[in-house]
DNA sequence: ATAAACCTTAGAGCCTACTCCAAGGTCAAG
DNA sequence: CTTGACCTTGGAGTAGGCTCTAAGGTTTAT
């Protein structure tokens, strides 16, 4: 039997958050004390674990609201059923590192073709890439040197 | 000379979308028409297609903001300055892809462990996983195998 | 002259997951 | 019997980027 703040500081989320989740129907305190506390049991600390563990492997709160009525409810679900969740996951997942692997791409690019230097912004090659994208970002000389405008393909080489 | 529909299309966004733009100051149309139609320069669709741009390598609206002011006054800009935005986004998006990489792994051997057939889930290691973290997931065999615990590493070997 | 297609505004709504606040009730220690 | 730590509620605020609505004005083509 925990309280709030209790059961907060033992799987180390804020009770705020345990209250959120309340409101929004994953987690509710198996009953109160006389004056309105929330009490909690062991198997509530359980569920909360569930759905930390859900979490950190990516899923949203309201995939977990799903993933907790199915374990509620095996008997009634396939694992053709949990295994699709996890896939569709899996592709969502992939698809958002698939973008950030092209930002960083994009971004690495940039960096690699600006000096860095405390010279002007001027002639900054990230700035000039962003005004008018020519699919290759010009690169700008060790300062001190005359010229400034070698070019040079976007991945870099 | 644009109306907003017209620069919308022209670069594949929607009228909505530049009032919002404007209203958060990233693009106000140069004039209005007597009327009080918005009216576009080709200089105001270069900073459009800049914040485009900007936002295809993963800046934010405010980043962005940001970034067109120091575009507008180069001359009080550093290379570096321009050069930190870009490395501590990279530094940002490769967090993110860290901690995504890392949903990846998880949700590949949650995968790999569920036999994703008809049967009940009363047996399924995916819901078994989230119960209960033993950092090992227990894999399903085949069905119509006998024996379904065989366990196995994580990391899928 | 009229209908379709366009434009205007202010403001609300959506999504995700909290996080914080105010105003007040409860409980154990000293 | 007061202090301080804890708890209650409802509701607002945050970030990010739109998206949509209502109620009306303008332009263009037929
Ligand atoms: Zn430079
Ligand atoms: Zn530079
Ligand atoms: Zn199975
Ligand atoms: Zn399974």
């Amino acid at each position: 039997m925990y309280r709030i703040g209790e059961l907060a500081d033992l799987c180390e989320v804020k009770a705020d958050t345990l209250r959120f989740y309340e409101k929004h129907g994953l987690l509710s305190p198996s009953s109160r004390t006389d004056s309105g506390y929330r009490v909690y049991t062991d198997a509530d600390a359980a569920r909360l674990r569930f759905i930390l563990r859900a979490k950190a492997v990516g899923f949203t709160l309201s995939e977990i609201s799903e993933l907790l009525s199915i374990d509620l409810d095996k008997s009634n679900w396939a694992c053709a059923d949990v295994k699709g969740m996890v896939d569709l996951k899996l592709a969502q997942v992939q698809a958002k590192i698939a973008e950030l692997l092209h930002f960083q791409t994009s971004l690495q690019s940039l960096s690699d073709a600006c000096c860095g230097g405390p010279r002007s912004a001027e002639h900054c090659s990230i700035l000039e890439a962003l005004e008018s994208s020519t699919e290759r970002v010009r690169v700008e000389h060790d300062h001190g040197a005359t010229d400034c405008t070698t070019t040079l393909d976007k991945s870099g080489n």
